[in-house]
DNA sequence: TCTGCGCATGGAT
DNA sequence: AATCCATGCGCAG
């Protein structure tokens, strides 16, 4: 092993020393000695390049108008920087996501102007190298041309941060410029030959010249003291629970002093990676850290298999390098790491079939043309052999894989759902090899249910769930393969006195890190968050488990979260204007705030009041004035005679109480106006409506007797929560925009599917109507001509195709949407859907004097007064009667059920 | 009646 | 939009 380049197989010999995560799930990674940069495949690679224009600055900037709010949720958005690095998370090579609507956006993306095609930081001799035949997918540093990234990125000189620098499916290998050709690395068999380069900026970044051929980069004034906050703002705001980064020696617990800092955790997609790697022994000069053996756990594409290439990232195998060379010297062969996978609930059940990722089973398993498969043995590190049957089920034209019998294995090995099992192959000889990795909390989770997992794998990994899941691992031990006692051992089989490996792998995986990072605070934290996060691991219904009031309660809590936030202090912003939008930008980071109340006097002035921390009494300020988050009487510069804890309150009791009333009423307004803002930017009807539902509902303050509590429907059982139970009596209820209860899940699914057909059957239906017309007409001529048939016969099609359109947009809002809520009480909605059956029957008739549909019309007009419309069809009707007329008398029959629910409770009340 | 095979379904990606 | 795959479910033994 080893070049003089120190690049082998697609990877340098060195250490790697950074890496970040790819929002596919791959992990991208650069050697701080050798300047080569690697990524690990990503199947997904084509949504990179939709990054390819995006650099990053390191600056802070927000919107005149305020914060800048994410593109997708409309959440105001602290700092807006252009790659929006506060409550957005970065995502890959400049995607960023938002931490709450979990979207991922393009904005904020700096452009060059002169070729869009290509990062800023090319200059045409690389735009000419990439078009030419020749180019073999590396970028030159020659190419990069530093001062129009400089210039664009606005990087501070001062700054010691990583700009990343994007360019699709390049490799950037530094070099001197002056020889192109001598850098060829190997890629790794399955490599897109997609790579990027990191490029600190100028200050702490020389180009060195070529030394033995290789391209070598030095790190200047990068020492992990000072590198880690420029770390954290550009690469992945990877430390986690920071939107902001910090500076160095910063507490982010004391910034954030824990009031505001849910809105700022992680989102589901946030990968804090630096720290780890930091933390873990992982130095930015090149060495591991004294003491240190442990590396970044990275999910890897597995080194060859047919098909590899259409791996998904969860599946591929998370080993580290160190793990693996051990593993493979104490085999005395080469462990060539395949899949793994998470187990589900089903594969570690009774059953005894492992549903095996169909890409992988034809990957690494032999090819199997028969659904009953073949046996496949399957060795454990301790000298195990299972033999499991490999076979599939035909499923919609594709396959499923099992392996049956695994039941004996699986309990041998104590496995429950969460844990992971890990497929190897041992070189030579081909032999399989199974191992796995408990999940960390399993042991204590044993007997829980449902069963857990952690050990930052979940059934998500490849997406990236959470902080810890695409982590290098968070203890850096218990990787490819884990003791069941969770302390860290690192086995293939789970047993740690494996005779076959003896001291061996398992043994030798032993990290001190493990000790190290167990009793770690911020790996507790991690740990913590991972058990909260393995609750989601089982019913895929109890993930959403989220209620809307939670989620209410979130907005509000961020929203409230953003005014804290104040622009930091005394800093004069600078004014950039970027794809339109003006920002103020700011060399440092928003602060937060000390939070105050706005109220207005009696002569109409704007007041600002805030709280002593020290004395607890209210001051008045100027409106503009900003404080920072400890305040106390002394800082009352606006008013020297209250600059003391022992002046006197202004504020008399009943005064203070109507300011909290202001206050409450005033986020109310907000909440009002936001929901409303919410609501326009809803999909559907549906929501829109629901939203109100829950806007309604929040408006009302639940400690107040007056509201009136919403009555489950007698009807049902306690707990339901479908739409007919969350009204009241009166039928006066709405629904919530995202309830999953069954009945709105059923019916905003079918009422999809029901769109869908009808949009494909309205088409055909046009398409057909258009030939039979013709043909039609044809015929009429040719009846005109003989004196035929009547036009009643003549049009079946027409009659059919009316009744068919008039009845299923019933229960539809004329934009196609349903609405769950309508008042089944009201008869307008009823009228209003009857009418609007009526008016387009109408229009029909007008159109075509057809006899058919004016019987049909008769039957609206009964049904108008029976509220029923289809069961007025006649045979010949319900024959045709589609999908789209059941669902559409589906929900007919239901408001119908409702009224008279309703009707019957209002005379029970009536009564009683 | 129980078990488990084989397929179907539908949520998630 | 297509596909995957976790799991439900019918049916046969």
């Amino acid at each position: 092993m080893g070049s003089d380049i120190g690049i082998v197989n697609g990877s340098c010999v060195h250490e790697w020393k950074r890496g970040w995560p790819l929002r596919s799930g791959g992990f991208a990674q650069l050697c701080f000695k050798c300047g080569f940069v690697e990524e690990w495949k990503c199947d997904i690679i084509d949504s990179l390049s939709a990054y390819e224009n995006s650099v990053f600055c390191n600056k802070f900037h927000r919107q005149q108008t305020g914060w800048r709010e994410c593109n997708f949720c409309k959440k105001p958005i602290h700092c807006g920087c252009v790659v929006s690095r506060s409550l957005f998370e970065y995502l890959d090579f400049g995607g960023i996501g938002c931490v709450s609507c979990v979207k991922t956006s393009q904005h904020n993306m700096i452009r060059n102007t002169e070729n869009p095609k290509w990062p800023v930081s090319l200059t045409q001799n690389h735009a000419r190298d990439m078009s030419s035949a020749h180019f073999d997918g590396r970028l030159f540093a020659s190419n990069v041309d530093e001062g129009k990234l400089m210039q664009l990125c606005r990087v501070v000189e001062a700054s010691e941060s990583i700009h990343m620098n994007h360019a699709p499916r390049d490799n950037i290998i530094t070099s001197n410029g002056k020889n192109n050709q001598e850098v060829k690395p190997s890629f790794r068999e399955g490599d897109t030959g997609f790579s990027n380069v990191i490029k600190p900026s100028i200050q702490s970044l020389t180009f060195s010249t070529l030394e033995n051929n290789r391209p070598t980069w030095e790190m200047k004034n990068m020492h992990e003291s000072n590198a880690k906050p420029s770390l954290n703002m550009c690469l992945g705001n990877p430390s986690g629970n920071n939107s902001f980064p910090l500076s160095a020696g910063e507490n982010i617990e004391g910034r954030l002093e824990g009031k505001v800092s849910p809105p700022f955790h992680q989102g589901p997609r946030s990968r804090p990676i630096l720290p780890k790697l930091l933390k873990t022994g992982l130095t930015m000069n090149g060495e591991t850290e004294k003491g240190s053996t442990s590396q970044p756990r990275i999910a890897r594409p597995p080194g060859d298999g047919r098909g590899k290439n259409q791996l998904l990232p969860r599946y591929w195998p998370r080993i580290t390098d160190q793990e693996l060379e051990r593993l493979s010297g104490d085999l005395k062969s080469t462990v060539v790491p395949l899949f793994e996978k998470v187990l589900s609930a089903s594969d570690a059940g009774r059953i005894g079939r492992l549903v095996l990722p169909k890409a992988c089973a034809e990957a690494y398993f032999p090819h199997i043309s028969h659904s009953e498969g073949l046996p496949l043995r399957v060795q454990d590190v301790k000298g195990n052999e299972w033999t499991f049957q490999f076979r599939f089920w035909p499923n919609n034209n594709s396959r499923m894989y099992v392996l049956e019998g695994v039941t004996p294995c699986i309990q041998a090995m104590e496995l429950r759902a969460g844990d992971t099992v890990t497929f190897s192959r041992i070189d030579p000889g081909g032999k399989l090899v199974i191992g796995f990795r408990k999940s960390s909390n399993s042991t204590d989770m044993q007997d829980a249910s449902p069963p857990s997992h952690s050990n930052g794998l979940s059934a998500k990994g490849a997406t990236f769930s959470g902080g810890a899941d695409n982590l290098p691992s968070r203890s850096n031990c218990g990787d490819f393969l884990r003791s069941p006692k969770g302390n860290g051992e690192l086995l293939l089989n789970g047993h740690p006195e494996s005779p076959h490996l003896g001291t061996g792998a398992a043994g030798l995986l032993k990290t001190e890190n493990c000790e190290m990072t167990n009793n770690n605070s911020l790996d507790q934290k991690i740990s913590a968050l991972e058990k909260k996060r393995t609750r989601n691991i089982g019913l895929k219904s109890k993930r959403l488990l989220i209620g809307n009031d939670d989620a209410m309660e979130l907005r509000l809590t961020w929203e409230e979260a953003q005014d804290l936030l104040r622009p930091p202090p005394s800093v004069k912003p600078s004014i950039v204007t970027i794809e339109d939008q003006v920002f103020e930008e700011y060399d440092e980071p928003p602060v937060f705030g000390k939070r105050t109340i706005f109220s207005a006097s009696s002569s109409g002035m704007k007041e600002q009041w805030a709280q002593c921390d020290d004395c607890s009494k209210w001051r008045k300020l100027p409106v503009d004035a900003l404080l920072p988050p400890k305040w106390t009487c002394s800082e009352n510069v606006w008013d020297t005679s209250r600059s003391s804890c022992s002046a006197p309150e202004e504020l008399s009791s009943r005064e203070l109480e109507n300011l909290m009333k202001t206050s409450k009423d005033f986020k109310k307004r907000r909440i009002v106006e936001n929901s409303k803002l919410i609501q326009e930017h809803e999909p559907s009807g549906l929501d829109a409506l629901a939203s109100l539902a829950v806007l309604g509902e929040n408006l009302i303050d639940p400690t107040d007797s007056s509201a009136g509590a919403t009555t489950k429907h007698p009807r049902h059982r306690p707990g339901c929560s479908c739409i007919v139970c969350i009204q009241p009596p009166s039928g006066k209820g709405r629904h919530k925009p995202t309830c999953t209860c069954n009945v709105c899940t059923t019916v905003k699914r079918r009422f999809k599917t029901l769109m869908l057909r009808k949009k494909k059957r309205q088409s055909e239906r046009e398409a057909d109507a258009a030939a039979k017309k013709d043909q039609i007409r044809k015929k009429d001529d040719d009846l005109n001509t003989n004196g035929g048939a009547s036009r009643d016969d003549a049009n079946p099609l027409e009659k059919e195709g009316g009744l068919n359109r008039s009845q299923t947009e019933v229960g539809e809002s004329s934009a196609g949407k349903i609405d769950l809520n309508s008042d089944p009480n009201r008869e307008d909605s009823q009228l209003d859907n009857i009418a609007k059956l009526r008016r387009e029957l109408s229009e029909r008739m007008n159109m075509n004097q057809n006899v058919g549909l004016r019987t049909i019309n008769t039957e609206v007009q009964e049904g108008q007064q029976h509220s029923s419309l289809v069961t007025q069809s006649n045979g010949e009707d319900k024959r045709h009667l589609s999908d789209d007329r059941s669902i559409a008398s589906i929900i007919l029959n239901k408001e119908r059920r409702d009224e008279v629910y309703n009707q019957s409770n209002e005379s029970q009340n009536n009564m009683s």
